[in-house]
DNA sequence: CTGCAGGCCCTTA
DNA sequence: TAAGGGCCTGCA
């Protein structure tokens, strides 16, 4: 199926860095997994070709790509704070979107995520992965982790699997801070990415290079607004891609 | 060789 | 309660 949609840009959402998963075809299209299911996607400028019906689009991809949310009024609301940094990142990043990913796998993608670096926590990623699923908390338990290259980290995934275990018994007694290896970056990416909590604003090295070159050390309004996380993904991108450019 | 990558844990003062 | 060292690994 096909349809047209304004902020949404492929490259930018899977350049973005909430995603670790989705891979480019020889052909320019995208593949793009979630839970039990893989979708073949392919962009021509605001033209949108997905390899699956109607049905399937509507019951389900749709709520992945979050397409229920007003982007547009976002960005309105955004623009209107008046800040120079935030109106450039906003019009470079316009066709990002906050997926709505699975939250077991967006916990345990943050968990490799800490103080390491894109291509290796996409390794690793790819490595716990059985043919392109992820691996339930009982899996990754009975699973020999050895090749996934995790480095200490490797027990934050167990623990963390226990505790998922536990929470779909039902005993939410424990918060996500509890588990072992969770800091405030992890927790706010899984409430990000994982929950959807747009207010929730990942204060990782990117968005403290941020504060520190761009707004002289103090922390802009923004990051403290309704749509926090939101904007942080956009500044983010507009950095990295900025660094990216800038040097050769 | 050292530094570093979207941090966090643990110890110390 | 704030600061700082150590940590798996791979790549520049």
């Amino acid at each position: 199926m096909r349809i047209q949609a304004d902020h949404f840009d492929m490259i930018q959402i899977a350049e973005s860095g909430q995603c670790f998963r989705w891979s480019r075809q020889e052909d320019g299209s995208w593949s793009i997994p979630f839970r039990d299911k893989c979708l073949i996607a392919e962009q021509k400028g605001d033209n949108l070709i997905f390899e699956c019906t109607e049905e399937e689009f509507d019951s389900y991809w749709k709520k992945y790509f979050d397409m229920e949310t007003d982007y547009g009024m976002m960005e309105k609301t955004g623009l209107s704070l008046k800040d120079p940094f935030l109106e450039r990142a906003l019009h470079f990043g316009s066709g990002i979107r906050i997926l709505r990913q699975d939250f077991w796998e967006t916990l345990i993608s943050f968990l490799i995520s800490q103080n390491n670096n894109i291509p290796r926590i996409r390794h690793s990623i790819e490595k716990l992965c059985d043919r392109e699923i992820f691996p339930s908390p009982g899996e990754i338990l009975m699973k020999d982790l050895t090749d996934c290259r995790l480095g200490y980290r490797e027990k934050y995934l167990r623990e963390a699997s226990k505790w998922m275990i536990e929470y779909e018994n039902g005993n939410q007694k424990s918060e996500l801070s509890g588990i072992m290896g969770v800091g405030p970056k992890v927790e706010a990416c899984v409430r990000l990415y994982g929950l959807h909590e747009l207010n929730f604003c990942p204060m990782d090295t990117w968005m403290k290079k941020i504060v520190a070159e761009d707004y002289h050390e103090i922390m802009p309004d923004w990051m403290h607004s309704k749509y926090a996380g939101y904007y942080q993904q956009v500044c983010f991108y507009y950095k990295r891609m900025a660094q990216a450019g800038g040097k050769k």
